[in-house]
This record gives C-alpha cells, structure tokens and sequence, in this order.
RNA sequence: GGCGGCGUGGCCGAGUGGUUGAGGCAAGGGCCUGCAAAGCCCUGUACAGCGGUUCGAUUCCGCUCGCCGCCUCCA
C-alpha cells in the first residue's frame, strides 16, 4: 500500500500501513526568522500529499511537525530588527501557518514549538550526560559522536573524509569537530533557561528528538524533510535516540530541493520569486501545487515564471473539464451532444482511481499520477465528444477525486457573476441570434476588457473570469 | 579536496536491456465554431560525449565534459 524510498536502507522499501493501525509521522518544520520560500512550499505540498495519500487509503495518521522557535538566526534577527526573539518567531510562525492554509496543505495533528519543549530536552541532555556520551565544554554540552556505534546510518559519505574536508570549527573543548551541541551557554542578553549546566538553550538537533519520542513515541514510521537536512541534523538527531537505546524512525525520507530557472539564483530582480508569499500572490496556490506534483519528490524541481505558467495552463485543463462535465446543473449546458453535466448516480471511474493510487503508492510517483490524470481528462472529453455521457460522467468524476485525493479541488462551478456582466453576456447573446456579429464581438471585446472570458456552447453562452 | 545526485524531443518531466518514446505546456495541420473559446484527431529522425559488456544499450560498467546538492545556517 506504500513503499517509499529509505535513505537509511539506500533503496525503496515497503512501509507497514493499515487502516487498523496508526501512521505515525513526523515532519522537520520550519526556523521561523523569515518569510517562507518557495522551498518551504515543496516540503509542505510533498508531505501533504503523502498524508492524503494515506488517509484517503483509510489509513489514520498522526502528524507531528515542529517550530523552531529559539535559535541563532532568530537571536541575529531580532537584534537587526531591534525586536525581541520572540516577536520575531511569533510574526513569522504566523507568516508560516498563512502560506500553508493558501497552499490548502492540512495542519499538522501537533505542532509543538521548541520552547515549549525545553524542560524535556534538558532531561534528555541529562541523560545522556549520566550515559557518559555527552560531555561538558567551556561554552555547552556536546554529544560525542565517536561513542555511538551506528554515528553514520545516513551519511553515506566516511565520516574520515567528512571531517577532512568540512569547514571546521574550532570550539576549545570540543573533542571532535563532529561532536555537536546539546546546550548552548547564553551570551549576555540571549534568551536562556535554567539547567544544570548552566543558563542557556538547547541546541537544534534535541528538540526533533524529544518531541518525536514524546509524541510519536519509540520506533515512529516515519521520518520526513528536506535532503538539506539528512546530514547533519537527521544524523545528530538519531544519534541521541540511538546513545540512549531508544526505538527511533523505521524509515527516512528526504526531499530534494528547489532550483531557480536554469541554476539561476533566485531574485526578484530577476523576476523569480523568492518567498512563497509572494508566490502565492502571483499565481492559483493550486497551480503550485501541480507543479509540485508533476516533479518526482526526490529529483530537484525548477521552479520559474515558464513553469508556473506551464502548470496554470495544465491547472486550467482540468478546471474546464470539471466546467464542462461536472458543474452542478442551473446554467451549466444540459442535453445531449457536445456537453452535458455529469448525470447524477454516476460513479467515478474506478480504473482511473487504482491506477492513481497505485502511482502514489510506488515511491509517491506524482508525475506518474498527473499522466493518469490527465490521461482520463482527454479520454473523458472525447467521450462527451462522443456523446456517451455517462462514460464522461464516470471519468470526470474519477478526475475529480483523484485531484481532490492529492489536495487540488476542481473548480467547475460557475463564479459569481456580477449583474452588469450577466447584462453584457445577455446582450452580446441578443446580438448573436440576430446574427449581428459585430456587435456581437464588440461586447466580448467589452467583456474580455473587463476580465470575463466568454465561451458559446449548445446550450448558451458561459462566461468565467478569464484567468480562471 | 571528499561524498552524493543529475544530464531524455522547443520547454518541463516519467520510463525501459530488444520490433510501436508516459503525461503536460508550446508549435504545425485538421474537425467543430458566424469568428472565437473549450474540446477532439493527426504531426516529434530524444535519451551529453567517448569507450566497454551484450546477439542487441537510452537503459548495465568505466572514463570525459557539464550542472546541482551536502561536508555542522538551510525545506
């Protein structure tokens, strides 16, 4: 029902799913110090269609994504900003949790922040102190890498090489550049809390730790994010549970990134777009969200103007199938012939359906679903050609629920349309049985003016906004 | 420097050791339409280069070139 690929095991394996079992998920969230990018965005649509996927199988699912809300970046903003870090991690949490309702993504079951966290992660630090892996030094306490036996699980490279090459940083006491931090002494004026090490606060890598184990519990199904972070914040992450014997994910995924046309860096001046946020201003949240699909999870997506416009006009495809066969009755062209809404107690498609899940299924093969798709999209509109109605009907239908399956609602229903439009779309009609056709395309001239796109059918003329 | 990944038609993007190359966008031709729009039908000498393995490679192996990511900021 799910195989994925394990960056742990190197290849793709099967996960243990089942409508009677929960799905146990966590997800690395964000460090909020700044607007969401278009980065963000991929995380937040991938794992949001992996979650559909599942619960539209029947499987329940438990969702746990953190926010990182105590961290260096978010210190060097506020002083920048001449805020507090706790303004600064409260406005763009907000920011976050915006950009991910636009984009339609479900809100995780649990959203824990790292303050909130802070009296568990200490005992956690605690213990692995008392286990004798982490150590104290003159500005924390670190884990020591070289004591745990399975350091390296998802770091393919050797850990002699890693460190030969890396930047190093050198910290007095630290006892391999490897080792990483677990408690950070605060400087004067950082925000602290109590320990027994002293004032300060956690390190990034313990907060994923002690909230996956907290909520999820030991040995959780999976574990999710960016490719960015499989070394070393995965790997630090697992060497904690793993110090301390705990059960910790049975597998890993990572996502790949997000490139800018041709390796360009993305910018505004460029006419890239940079945050999410002002994507989504741009273009149909949906339209990104199809994009998204159409590009494998773990291959690097480009992400430009050309292709957010290919993915609207593909998002306009299905859009005007669900106008044609699926809008509810009222105006919507009835009768035989060329249209038809979709007769009622018309099932979906169920081959159609089978062979989207089962594209999902394989590795959350995304493109291959679009294919399936938009190979129904053309099948179903050949029918209505056709005239076999109800062959349409159950294929259109099939189209809709696959789309609402991976979180792209169809939008076939007729937009509100304003009385002076309506008087236009009237008119122009008036003139077109008087076969008066010039005036006639003088008023769809009006109307395209105005932003209103007419279409003449059997059953009358439609009118929608024409970027719709 | 080390490690990993990728290079498929105008663009994006799947996929496969073998007579017939998913899907989308764009383009050209046709049908439909008063004209459009939407839709349908038709149209594409592709697999970076060079070697090797093989009866046969785009698919496996090696090398070269190019691009990207990671090597304790990072989705």
């Amino acid at each position: 029902m799910l195989a994925l690929y394990d960056t742990a095991a190197r290849g793709v394996r099967s996960l243990d799913v089942g409508q009677d079992r929960l799905f146990r998920l966590y997800v690395c969230g964000p460090t909020v110090y700044e607007l969401p990018h278009v980065g963000h965005g991929r995380a937040l649509l991938v794992y949001d269609v992996l979650r559909r996927y599942l619960e539209g199988r029947g499987v329940p699912v438990r969702h746990v994504s953190n926010v990182t809300d105590v961290d260096d970046k978010i210190i060097a903003r506020a002083l920048s900003e001449g805020e507090t870090p706790e303004a600064i991690a409260a406005r763009y949490e907000e920011e976050w949790w915006a950009a991910s309702d636009r984009l339609g993504v479900l809100r995780p079951s649990s959203a824990p922040r790292a303050t909130e966290y802070i009296e568990e992660m200490v005992g956690l630090i605690a213990e692995l102190v008392a286990a004798r892996v982490a150590y104290e030094a003159p500005d924390g306490v670190y884990l020591e890498t070289g004591k745990v036996s399975d350091y390296g699980l998802l770091t393919p490279q050797a850990l002699a090489d890693l460190r030969a090459g890396a930047r190093v940083e050198t910290v007095a006491g630290k006892r391999s550049p490897l080792d990483f931090a677990l408690w950070k002494l605060a400087k004067p004026a950082e925000p602290a809390w109590p320990s027994p090490w002293g004032a300060g606060r956690p390190g990034w890598h313990t907060e994923c730790v002690v909230m996956a184990l907290d909520l999820l519990g030991e040995d959780f199904d999976l574990h999710a994010g960016g490719t960015d972070l499989r070394f070393p914040h995965h790997e630090n992450e697992r060497a904690q549970a793993s110090a301390l014997g705990r059960g910790f994910a049975r597998h890993w995924m990572h996502h790949e990134m997000v490139n800018a046309a041709g390796g360009e860096k993305m910018a505004r001046s460029a006419g890239n777009f940079t945050t999410l946020t002002e994507l989504l201003d741009e273009v149909d949240p949906r339209a990104y969200r199809l994009l998204v699909l159409r590009a494998q999870y773990r291959q690097p997506m480009e992400v430009s103007p050309a292709a957010l416009a290919d993915a609207t006009a593909g998002l306009a495809r299905l859009d005007a199938l669900a106008r044609r066969l699926l809008a509810p009755g009222g105006s919507a062209p009835g009768g035989s012939g060329s249209g038809g809404s979709a007769p009622g107690g018309i099932a979906a498609d169920p081959a159609v359906l089978e062979r989207f899940g089962a594209c999902l299924a394989d590795d959350l093969d995304t493109p291959g679903a679009a294919a399936v798709l938009f190979d129904a999209v053309r099948a179903a509109n050949a029918a209505a050609d056709a005239g076999d109605n109800e062959t349409a009907a159950g294929l259109a239908r099939a189209v809709e629920a696959a789309a609402a399956w991976v979180g792209l609602p169809l939008r076939g229903g007729r937009a509100e349309v304003p009385e002076a439009i309506q008087e236009l779309v009237a008119r122009r009609e008036r003139a077109r049985t008087a076969r008066d056709f010039a005036a006639a395309d003088r008023l769809r001239d009006e109307l395209a003016r105005a932003g209103w796109a007419v279409e003449d059918t059997p059953a009358g003329s439609l009118v929608r906004p024409s970027s719709a």
